[in-house]
RNA sequence: CGGGGCAUAGCGCAGUCUGGUAGCGCACCUGCUUUGGGAGCAGGGGGUCGCAGGUUCGAAUCCUGCUGCCCCGACCA
């Protein structure tokens, strides 16, 4: 992409209405625009990130053997009165009334809708396990939106559904959710920290809430060092298979946020192993049995013919959120700083004089054989001086930065520049391609 | 929903106390010179001062009401 052709709006300095550091860059960035108290346009710079985290949730809600459909942001109340969340979801929930003056509410999640596609189309235990998620805007009218995309009214959410036959599979669904959870924030380039969670009125230990670790998360988390060394189950991982050692040695080490802390187990670990830190909740996965198959009656025939509510968990990952929370755990003074995995462009090709013929033809000639090897370049090819494309290209934050000026061509050289470390390579054009191909 | 703050050009701000023709920096447009860490000079465009009432000869400024946004708290992917 060439930046003269390109929307990406980036902004000097920061409108006051950012106070956190991800919402102060996003806005930076050019990746989002406020519209509303927790209301935002995604801009291409942003969606392209929003893009690439989504693509991650969903291979590895596909690598678990989880099935992606679509459900609506328009749901009947009627459903919600059947399992009984009409009247007790509060004013959280944003409802309208349309033109035949029936009630209708804007998802702020979909266990009733997810539960009537179940229960139209499965009737025996013979079809489990089922897992069937989806990714899609989510509403909650919040009290205090805040904090930019990590707190919304309006939210991208994966959010996955299981059904089965009983407790056991069930806690098997719950597990191969858990692993994929493990790997999904991994290969964001996230930390992420699986810890006991509320159960709420079903009780049991099967809820955890996946938090990352960031400097100005939310709520304060207390650990075991352990977990930050634990091995991240590889894609060859069998779900098919057993999970449940995976899950005993995640959650056998001291986890805990602020609210659920135990101050005495926390101090009984070595002191060296402790972690007292600040975390941003990323995710969150629950079992609670029958509690809305039995209302709404989606029942399944077992092995012995006789029918039974089926089982269900729920799976949630905040995935407009993890755009917030990634830049909030990897940023520094002069911007983003991008893992490689979800950035927007791998290359920030930097033409430091635009105009000059020899530049110009060494600069496009290096776009196009990146571009054409399937590396993503975003091309500073405008007539700005050198500064301020190095402060622009720092703040937006791309992995890597490949800076081309006349004075290194004239010894046949141009720079490479790792944006994480700031690291600086001087390499031949070719060897500069080359160098990034390898990566 | 309780407490606090803010609202003046695209962004950041001054001007409000003490009423008298709306300003600065950045950004933007034109031209020239520049180009290795947010360039320089010259010229230029852009604002019903959040909205509605009121006071006054005259309101960004004083009064009343409203709206929006931000922060802290309670609540949450």
């Amino acid at each position: 992409m060439r930046l003269s052709r390109y929307f990406l709006p980036t902004l000097r300095e920061t409108p006051k209405e950012a106070e956190i550091v991800s919402h102060r860059l996003m806005l930076r960035a050019g990746m989002i625009r406020q519209h509303a108290a927790g209301i935002y346009s995604w801009l291409p710079f942003g969606l392209r990130v929003l893009a690439r985290i989504e693509e991650i949730v969903r291979e590895e809600q596909n690598r678990s053997g989880a099935v992606e459909i679509l459900m609506p942001t328009m749901q009947p109340a009627d459903l919600w009165r059947e399992s009984g969340r009409y009247d007790d979801y509060g004013k959280e929930m944003l409802r309208i009334v349309d033109r035949h003056k029936r009630d209708i509410l804007f998802g702020p999640t979909a266990e009733e809708v997810v539960t009537d596609i179940f229960r139209g189309f499965v009737r025996s235990y013979r079809d489990l396990p089922l897992n069937l998620y989806n990714i899609q805007w989510k509403f909650r009218d919040e009290v205090r939106p805040r904090f930019g995309v990590m707190r919304g009214r309006e939210f991208l959410m994966k959010d996955a559904y299981s059904f089965d036959l009983d407790y056991d599979t069930a806690r098997a669904a719950y597990n191969r959710m858990f692993v994929a959870y493990l790997r999904t924030f991994d290969r964001m380039g996230l930390k992420a920290i699986p810890m006991q969670a509320a159960t709420g009125p079903i009780g049991g230990d099967l809820s955890h809430e996946f938090l990352i670790l960031a400097q100005t998360g939310e709520s304060g988390v207390f650990c075991s060092r352990k977990l930050l060394d634990l091995p991240i189950p590889g894609e060859d991982t069998d779900f098919r298979g057993d999970l449940s050692p995976i899950v005993a040695a995640w959650t056998e080490p001291y986890a805990a946020t602020e609210e659920k802390h135990d101050a005495a187990a926390f101090e009984a670990l070595p002191e060296a192993d402790r972690i007292a830190a600040r975390g941003i909740e990323v995710g969150h996965i629950f079992y609670f049995g029958t509690k809305y198959s039995q209302p709404m009656g989606a029942s399944i025939a077992g092995p012995d013919g006789a029918d039974r509510p089926v089982h269900m968990g729920s799976y949630g990952i905040g995935v407009s959120r993890l755009v917030g929370a990634i830049i909030e755990a990897g940023h520094d003074d002069a911007g983003i700083v991008w893992p490689d995995a979800v950035a927007p462009f791998q290359v920030g090709l930097i033409n430091l004089k635009a105009g000059d013929p020899v530049v110009d033809v060494a600069c496009e000639t290096i776009y196009e054989r990146l571009t054409k090897a399937g590396i993503t370049v975003l091309y500073d090819d405008r007539d700005d001086s050198a500064g301020a494309k190095f402060a622009r290209m720092d703040l937006i934050g791309l992995p890597w930065q490949l800076i081309i000026g006349p004075k290194g061509l004239q010894r046949h050289e141009v720079e490479l520049k790792r944006r994480a470390t700031g690291a600086r390579e001087t390499l031949t054009p070719d060897g500069a391609i080359t160098r990034l191909l390898a990566v």
